[in-house]
DNA sequence: ACGAAGATTGACTGGTCAGTCAGGGCGGAT
DNA sequence: ATCCGCCCTGACTGACCAGTCAATCTTCGT
């Protein structure tokens, strides 16, 4: 019976894959589920036995990915490291996800907006704005950053750079080899921690 | 012959204001086109009659935004000000969009990514980034700003910061009253001006 | 007053798909 | 060997809606 269990979350993260591979090419919204089965080597109807609908395919892939995300960032934030190296730390965290999984970060950049289903309902994402908001705050107790700042706001200037960067990634405005990754996170970082310093 | 071209264009306008008001409501995907003829007060058919498809309406609302938007823009570019004073035109102008018209900015923002027609075919989004990098970089030259930041990078930054503060507004997360406002623009100006300096 | 050009109407069509379901097959427990 | 329960299949359905079009009305120049 673990073989079982086994099998099924096999299918369950193969249909989830194929689902990002196609949700990337054609955007959430043209993509059929039929393109999502097809992909995934199986019938049509399966898809169903594992996922509700297609939207839960969506909402799976936004839970799962910022579940994992958060707990990263609450790994660097754990670490105890300086503010500006937290800040640096999250930043490579995130921008180097477009390396690892391009695919995903197609999807997750251009269906955030989207459905307000997605945004409400996947509150990890508003646990990640809250993470990024105690690291600021972390640095402007220590004395590191400029305490006059609102933290929450700060960090949403820190999320939008990142995500719009991730952004220019995905539509082919930014270049985007290893080179490039590396001079965007020293870029952002420069400028984000430059800004909030004391 | 003026008069009539006045009543066209007056319906146009009508109509447009209807489908801002309703793609903000319920958004684009879910948004019918006859919503948008009955808050126009208008029959189903009269859409198409003023506008190629519902597709042409949202790219409307996009183009004729941004072509404004692009202006107002290049006025503060040309003023020739201080690149820290250019920076905060530059935000004022775009955080006050919020409060002059609300339903505008959550469309705009609900559906920058959806579509990549949207992103793509509205290169005026890309000349205001164009020109976010020449106030930028003319800093740099003046010696106001960090000339070993690259100026393209830090414009994405600059407009992601933006783009997410009004993202805040529209999903409720941020408090968004008069002062709220002035705090935010004061704050993202901080941060971005901050760490830009040399 | 008349008629042509343009404005307005809304019922209808054609195509699209998400999700269902009835039935066939297979693996593993006994 | 048998059989139970889950896996798997894919044709089908029901609902939905963008866009069309033939008919009617309004405006305005002559």
């Amino acid at each position: 019976m673990v073989a079982r269990a086994d099998r099924q979350a096999d299918r369950r993260r193969q249909i989830l894959a194929a689902a990002v591979k196609v949700f990337a090419q054609k955007g959430f919204h043209a993509s059929r589920v039929g393109d999502i089965a097809e992909e995934a080597g199986i019938a049509y109807g399966l898809v169903y036995h594992y996922y509700e609908s297609k939207e839960d395919l969506l909402e799976t892939i936004f839970r799962t990915t910022w579940t994992e995300m958060l707990a990263r960032i609450g790994e660097v934030e754990e670490a105890g490291a300086p503010a500006a190296e937290a800040v640096r730390q999250v930043t490579a965290l995130l921008l180097r996800t477009w390396r690892r999984d391009p695919d995903l970060v197609r999807v997750l950049v251009r269906e955030v907006t989207r459905n307000q289903h997605v945004q409400q309902e996947v509150e990890e994402i508003t646990q990640a704005m809250e993470a990024l908001e105690r690291i600021i705050r972390r640095g402007q107790e220590s004395g590191e950053f400029r305490s006059e700042l609102d933290s929450r706001l700060s960090a949403v200037v820190f999320y939008g750079a990142l995500e719009e960067v991730l952004s220019g990634w995905v539509l082919g405005q930014l270049p985007d080899r290893e080179e490039d990754i590396a001079r965007a996170e020293q870029n952002v970082v420069a400028v984000l921690t430059g800004g909030l310093k004391s």
